[in-house]
DNA sequence: TATGTATCGAGAATAATATATTGATATATA
DNA sequence: TATATATCAATATATTATTCTCGATACATA
């Protein structure tokens, strides 16, 4: 096994990794011990080669015609990606999308564990929501820094965010996951990655436009079934 | 202007466009009736050449010394994304997820307008969620065929997202949004856009993960700001 | 043991995407 | 009117991502 890892992975690669680990998982349910990049590809309908070279990204080999192990996939794609040691993370806005974040188990298991909420509103602050205390907003640059937070999530209206990011940088947050429809002006060195719902929406609805100008009104006795392709 | 659109824009500049647009609406408010792409791409951080590229993949021109017509841009985007045209969704599993994008205004702006949502859970039938009714899953293939619905939201756990799907699919629905982190499997002509938040994550960890690696105390005091660069 | 085959691994070829270059054009200004 | 300049448009190049090719390897089977 190659432990020389490349510096930079492309960003295509980093979000396949999650789907052959989501998909090794459910193998590794069934006990079936060894994998190969035709099986993932057919899957995931995906070009075996591609996969072959992801895995090779995240320092993964594996052995002719054996294919790969797949709990060492496993593990290492759980390793590349950092879901090892579990990193803490603030979020900021307990609304409707921010508790929704809250309550949502999946995280815990990519090593992301959202140690509390903060707002502004107080009605909420002293609550808890899915377990997590709501705190006021002004503790937040404070208690980040004192916690050693590193992770932000912002889930407040997009005219706050601006603010909300500089009090996160202030407190020394490294990386902030931003919810909100903003591009935030921050540090260099500070990883931010716009979740922008409605830009993914776009090319749903011009793919659809598309579509049914080609053909408004498709049978619905086409029957030959697809796995779907990436987002 | 060039009315004959190419078949097919890529994904990136298709996810781009909404960036564009949300910059520009807010110029039109400022009244800054023309704009060049090096403004575009200075407020965006991106190639100015890769905005022009994109603009003309939109069917948008621009006049030389003068930029484009803020308005005209505004317009051919939305008229390029579909967003003229209201499309109407149907939203499957009203959960805390589901709440949330039931109560998200933006959506309408692009075109998207969810008329109904639907929930297994006998306690949320019949309640209404940011004002849209709940409704029996039972009803949802025969309430899709007969309002043409096109678009379907998944928004239920992951075991049940398939069989959401297949029902979406036997009501006509031309194009699903998944939330649930599963590969679907539909018919060769529905479209499915996955919203994986989970992967999206993954990135977010592993180069945090490698900054840390690379620097692990960064000195809060850098202070260059640059604007975040795409999701 | 010899042969066949599925698979990985490495590198080449292709395709997609982003950036740079150059020329044309419309406006401002001397 | 002539010149300078900012900008679009078209083309060319560079970069990146994906797919293809082929040789090496490890197991299965005759
Ligand atoms: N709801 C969705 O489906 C959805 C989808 C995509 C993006 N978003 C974005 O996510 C963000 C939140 O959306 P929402 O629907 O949850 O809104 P919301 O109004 O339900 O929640 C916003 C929360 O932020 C709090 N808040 C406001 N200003 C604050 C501040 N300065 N500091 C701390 N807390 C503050 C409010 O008290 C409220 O609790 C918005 O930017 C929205 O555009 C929402
Ligand atoms: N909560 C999050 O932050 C989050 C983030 C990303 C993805 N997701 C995904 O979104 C989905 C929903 O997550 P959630 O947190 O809202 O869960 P949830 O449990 O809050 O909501 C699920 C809802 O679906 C309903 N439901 C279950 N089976 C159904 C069926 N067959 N037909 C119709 N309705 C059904 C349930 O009654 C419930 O109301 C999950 O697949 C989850 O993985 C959630």
């Amino acid at each position: 096994m190659n432990t020389e890892l490349p510096k930079t992975v492309s960003e295509p690669t980093l979000k396949r990794l999650p789907l052959y680990h989501h998909f090794l998982k459910e193998l590794l349910q069934r006990e079936q011990e060894a994998v190969s990049c035709t099986d993932i590809g057919e899957e995931l309908n995906l070009d075996p080669t591609q996969v072959r070279k992801d895995l090779e990204a995240a320092g993964i080999s594996g052995r002719p015609r054996i294919g790969y192990a797949t709990a060492a996939v496993v593990d290492g794609i759980e390793r590349f990606l950092g879901w090892k040691k579990v990193s803490e993370a603030f979020l900021v806005g307990a609304g409707s999308m921010g508790s929704a974040l809250l309550g949502y188990r999946k995280f815990e298991e990519c090593g992301l564990k959202i140690v509390a909420a903060f707002d502004r509103d107080p009605a909420k602050v002293g609550r808890k929501i899915h377990g997590k205390h709501v705190l006021a907003l002004d503790k937040l640059t404070d208690l980040a820094q004192r916690m050693h937070v590193l992770i932000g999530i912002i889930t407040v209206p997009a005219v706050e965010a601006q603010a909300v990011a500089d009090a996160l940088v202030a407190g020394g947050v490294r990386a902030i996951w931003n919810f909100a429809p903003v591009r935030l002006r921050v540090p260099e060195h500070i990883i931010v990655h716009n979740e922008d719902l409605y830009c993914s929406l776009a090319s749903l609805s011009q793919k659809l436009g598309q579509a049914l100008e080609a053909n408004p009104a498709e049978p619905v006795t086409a029957r030959r079934l697809r796995t779907a392709t990436l987002s």
